[in-house]
DNA sequence: GACGGTGGTAAGTAAGTACTTACTTTGCCG
DNA sequence: CGGCAAAGTAAGTACTTACTTACCACCGTC
């Protein structure tokens, strides 16, 4: 049962040069020595991949890993350093922004959703690091949840209480409906990654997804929903939000 | 940073003699070992946990712990095993086969999410070795997957399929709904568990948390949501389900 | 009361582990 | 060229790991 260590890629910096075993600059070096083990990482966690393994699979001594980060936790925290600041579309606000303006509901919640899946799918060992530093306690989940997971229960919290403001969404807890929802979109991702990677349970695209999960959200949390809200809706709608139970 | 190696609680078979360090028999001791290692092994996952830390928080020599497990890893599948089959409420139908011959669509959902939520709560070491193993990828994560959750997504997907057929859900793929439904639970129980264990974003009882998720997903994927089904609903209604969107 | 089997251990062993040290190679620039 | 800093390594070190071996101590029983 050996398994072979091997990074899934080789990215950006300088993957040919990589392949030669060639000299490189410290920074990329550095760089690509943090890929390399990002994708150990995701796949055995912290306590289950050697600082070797690590050196072998970026094609270079342990001394090596050791020359640019002084212990193995500190290679750890850099790489979900790395992970979680360079986050690219670590932005909820922004690729929901149009929508939240116009108070298209269907389009926040869509948007947001079709994100987050697309993201999930595009860098499954993001999910896979969040889990393994979670359940060891990495200070990268504190981070993370603080930095974004809380930014989406207010944005979408918030949302969702302006709305029932304006009478079209019932009067539930909004911290409750996000959860609802957000409960979707990474279940979903985490059956896709982790439990059911062939899709045995099911198979939809992402877009079908977000949809389908937006669709039973308003229609869950939406006054009046016999009026198929098929594209947008109008702004204010008169009187107050009244819950269907306390 | 000396981590404490203690045994989160010492359960039935001969916690007193453990404590005074007696002799035990060998049935009882292979289960105290297993019941600490257990715990161990659910905060630290397998290579985070050392031999020795569990041969001591079980109060005895690694001899021991060799003698009745021939190898870590045969002590780590007797644990999943365990855990997995020796499931108390592992069988989904038997906790709702009432509500479901009855068609209560609120019963069913709401005990269901009940239930698992209630479990998750009072084992959420099980939660974490579920965790730990899908990443590591061991075979209880296929298993837990093939013996439980393929069951629930049957049963629940079936019971829905009957109430769409019945005209009173709409003609979603059974699946979408299930995922979203285990989604929210599980997510939220994770929540509980790991990310927000004192519940920073959302304080609520299971209770409340089972009522509102069925809520959502029942309004959600129900027909005809303008008439409150405040307790139940009567049995068939005419008419064939029709898709609000395909 | 010697005996045998069972619960239990002290003290290993060989193979890792994270991390170092002392040293060699390579490219670059005046 | 020559010099030199930076990239890179082989071969450690001190310690931990999973797993063994050889040996006790207790206790019912014949």
């Amino acid at each position: 049962m050996s398994k072979e260590i091997v990074a899934t890629d080789v990215p950006a910096p300088a993957a040919n040069l990589a392949a030669a075993g060639a000299r490189m600059t410290a920074e990329d070096r550095k760089l690509q020595i943090l890929q390399v083990a990002v994708s150990l990482f995701s796949q055995r966690g912290f306590g289950g991949t050697t600082t070797r393994e690590i050196a072998q699979a970026a094609g270079v001594s342990e001394a090596m890993v050791f020359r640019h980060f002084a212990t193995k936790q500190e290679l750890y925290s850099a790489i979900l350093d790395h992970k979680a600041c360079s986050g690219d579309s670590m932005n909820p606000e922004q690729m929901v922004a149009v929508a939240l303006k116009q108070k298209d509901d269907r389009a926040v919640f869509e948007q947001l959703a079709l994100g987050a899946l697309d993201h999930h799918e595009s860098d499954p060992e993001f999910q896979r690091l969040l889990l393994h530093s979670a359940l060891e306690g990495h200070e990268l989940s504190e981070m993370f949840f603080e930095k974004f997971i809380r930014r989406v229960y207010e944005l979408l919290g918030g949302y969702i209480a302006e709305r029932q403001r304006d009478g079209v969404m019932v009067n539930i807890d909004p911290a409750i409906a996000v959860r609802s929802f957000i409960g979707m979109i990474i279940h979903h991702s985490l059956n896709n990654n982790l439990w059911d990677p062939n899709r045995r349970l099911l198979k939809i695209s992402n877009k079908e997804a977000a949809k389908h999960f937006t669709e039973i959200l308003l229609h869950g949390i939406s006054i009046n929903p016999e009026s198929k809200p098929e594209k947008k809706r109008s702004n204010k709608v008169a009187g107050n939000a009244l819950s269907r139970k306390n």
